[in-house]
DNA sequence: AATAGTTTTTAGCCATGGCTAAATTGTATC
DNA sequence: GATACAATTTAGCCATGGCTAAAAACTATT
């Protein structure tokens, strides 16, 4: 079981380099092309520097680099990145329910210490947590041999009017917008009835832990739920 | 309340910078002369490279700094140093209580975690154990205003013999000696009975747990002890 | 196929913080 | 006070990884 893929590496990984991998990783799990400008834009660098970075990558064998192509991981790379993002989400469920960080905190403290922690320290994480699927967001744990499991679920956005369904994922990072949807009781496996939806779009009326709240459709469609009754 | 000192500053101070500042306090503590030679070995860097930032330190005020001199850390350095100083500490025990992290490899932990840790992350640390004192080796953990209480006790190799102590610091961050220590049931606040000790500066003859053990005379210096009774 | 517009790459700059080797300064000894 | 030795500083090199501005390469439109 090969461990610290670092190891397999001549230099070690920058904290950068390993955020790169890990964009590259969720940007190409989101069905979308990775090119320079949707990578240099979601990573939060010009584009020459963003191609600096790949092609320094490519050199390692942790992506493919072809000029004027969508970059893409290798299999390495794609083992570091998940590495990295099995940190992150453990990190964040830790920090939410070891010690009480609200849950739209704990993506800015992971995205740190996602670089600085040990082989040793992330089992002694894993296994306090008694070793968890999903984060505080829903998003699922990537196994120590880099696996990660199918999430369920479809958008609130598209789902029945007069049901009640279970949230078990949010798709955003945003820190106002968590804790807007923590305000309304919006938090994971929180239970949630929709009243009705307005057509063309509009907002939906749904009622949570008694209260009744109005979403508008963009926020919905990031709410991933279940039915109720499946549990 | 001032609480983040980097913002007192105009660049951000790096991991390295940070572990200077704590270097030259600690040694400064230790009653030693800060020399460059003795800093630029603490830390591990050539001689240039030590002066070379303690010049940079200067500049931010963070050192004094004068030519052929020792260095002498400025307020705002020992406010800082002593904040990274407390997030160290405070991280060592938590990893030792809270994930149960063996007490010789929380150091190696916490030399890399303390430089990325929030103002809130810390604060929740420190709720969460009650706001300590101490770390898993009996060192003080300063306070959030800098303040660092004085830790008593006195080397175990200048104890009385047929005398019964509590051990409450070692004042050692190597793993190997930690491990060997904690094999002999040498633990923070471990009862230690002092059968006799050899003369010329010869082994002293413990009793902890039941076992006797014979312990090299600078072994025992760096354990701080009180009177068992003393509680 | 020419042109216009967009995306990507290249070239070259800069700050950081290591390093080695050489020069300088300070200290101890005769 | 001269001389030797050690400590410190300086000078200059290098890799890293940002940046801007300019060049080049793709893409779409006429
Ligand atoms: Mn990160
Ligand atoms: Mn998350
Ligand atoms: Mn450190
Ligand atoms: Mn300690």
């Amino acid at each position: 079981m090969a461990k610290n893929y670092s190891s397999e590496i001549s230099n070690p990984l920058s904290s950068n380099h390993e955020d790169y991998l890990k964009a590259i990783y969720i940007l190409e799990t989101r069905g979308e092309q990775v090119t320079n400008s949707v990578l240099s834009e979601y990573i939060g660098y010009t584009p020459a520097s963003a191609t600096n970075m790949v092609k320094k990558l490519a050199q390692m064998d942790l992506v493919i680099y072809r000029p004027h192509q969508a970059v893409a991981l290798t299999p390495t790379g794609r083992r570091v990145a998940l590495e990295i993002l099995r940190h992150h989400r453990l990190l964040e469920l830790f920090l939410h329910k070891t010690l009480d960080i609200p849950w739209d905190s704990v993506h800015e403290e992971a995205e740190r210490l996602e670089h600085v922690i040990s082989e040793a320290l992330e089992d002694a994480i894993a296994a306090s947590l008694g070793y968890p699927k999903v984060d505080p967001h829903g998003d699922p744990i990537p196994s120590k041999n880099g696996e990660v499991s199918h999430t369920p679920g479809h958008p609130l956005s598209q789902s029945e009017a007069g049901r009640t369904y279970r949230l078990v994922r949010v798709l955003s990072q945003e820190k106002e917008r968590l804790a807007y949807l923590g305000e309304l009781g919006l938090h994971l496996n929180a239970e949630v009835h929709l009243r009705e939806q307005a057509p063309f779009d509009g907002p939906m009326l749904v009622e949570v832990a008694g209260e009744e709240h109005a979403l508008a459709a963009d926020m919905a469609a990031l709410l991933q739920v279940v039915p109720a009754s499946a549990e």
